[in-house]
DNA sequence: GTCTATATTCAGATAGAC
DNA sequence: GTCTATCTGAATATAGAC
């Protein structure tokens, strides 16, 4: 009998891998419906197994979304840094910059939303691991891009922080107001996505227009 | 003893007015914490009555978020509608709608995300109601107006939906990303609200430096 | 209309067998 | 590691006195 056991439990490590499962199905409950809105049983199911396997391997609701939120807020400011390195234009920066963000969003629809509604909402867990998730030296390096060419006299004069307001708050807002601009517009699924796609070269060009001597 | 306890009624009536104060606690919470991560027993707390009395007032959670999430959606475009009517060339109606729109937000700052937020977390609720507090007429004399002055050859061509996006985006996500903004710039509130300040009249000569033939 | 007390439901968490 | 069954606490909701 004790055997026949061990032979069951060796078979489940080896091919079901239900921490990876639990990850998976965490991420989209958690996403989807934010911390409080989730609900543990819910997670349970998506990952086709019970609710004590979720606090076997996390202790528990706020420990499993930390492991999520962190993952997540990784991603928001992707390769931005290395590319601010590279050898460029300004312009061209700015347009590989909102194609690729652009992008990204359209991949995780729901990722604007979930990062900045779950910082405003649970400033303790949010900003403490935001923090460690995100490697903020892009930040600096586009103000400095911005601050050079300004000197340079290649953009008009403004602000970086302005400048990188816009550029972010015209790439992810769309989304985040998404069931907003479908009711006011009549638009379906399918028609919003063609305009992200869109935006990924109009966003650029708006701001280039707006800032180019 | 009833005579007794009937003057105790009346006054009652007369001096508390206790459906406002639950809707002033109720606003509160439900913007400040969303629907899912609202208590009850929260609102009672803050308009000093018992949660019998939400109750009693508004049949359950859903009804009174119902009655909050409907006046909340009502604010999101205030006058625009008699703006975009006024004599005011395009520009200066750009200026107008911009340097109002911050401001309102300024007075009201998790406004945008609380509406974007519920819309998204719950569809049915959300945007039920919100066809309800909303004429969108104003969006669509916006797009005529656009259009009116793309033939008039007065700005460049561009797709009035992209513009008005572009318009509202760098209006509300500063304020979405607040908490991210504050982390990345090391800013305080005090200096954040002078950004805000500032975009006013920035945004709109953005937009129109852009626009602009 | 307002309160206290209580019922009900739901969700997070644990115990213990296998 | 995984499951079933159960506990505990929280949150919504109701009953009933005044």
């Amino acid at each position: 009998m004790l055997t026949n056991w061990l032979i069951i439990m060796v078979k489940a490590r080896k091919d079901s891998n239900t921490e990876e499962k639990i990850l998976i199905a965490a991420r989209q409950v958690f996403i989807e419906k934010g911390l409080a809105g989730a609900r543990m049983q819910d997670i349970a199911d998506r990952a086709e197994i019970n609710k004590a396997m979720l606090h076997y391997y996390f202790k528990n609701k706020d420990m499993l979304f930390e492991v999520i939120f962190r993952e997540t807020a990784g991603k928001l400011f992707p390769h931005f840094e290395k590319l601010m390195e590279s050898d460029l234009n300004f312009f061209d920066k700015i347009r590989s910059i909102v194609s690729s963000y652009i992008e990204m969003i359209i991949q995780n629809p729901y990722l604007p939303l979930f990062v900045m509604n779950e910082m405003n909402k649970n400033p303790e867990i949010g900003i403490k691991t935001f923090f460690e998730a995100q490697k903020p030296g892009f930040v600096k390096k586009f103000r400095e891009s911005i601050e050079e060419n300004m000197k340079a006299g290649l953009i008009q004069p403004i602000n970086p922080i302005h400048l990188i307001m816009n550029i972010f708050s015209m790439c992810a807002f769309p989304f985040i107001a998404k069931p907003m601009i479908k009711l006011l517009t009549g638009l379906e699924d399918e028609q919003f996505k063609n305009l992200m796609e869109q935006r990924k070269v109009l966003v650029a060009e708006f701001i280039i227009n707006s800032i180019r001597k």
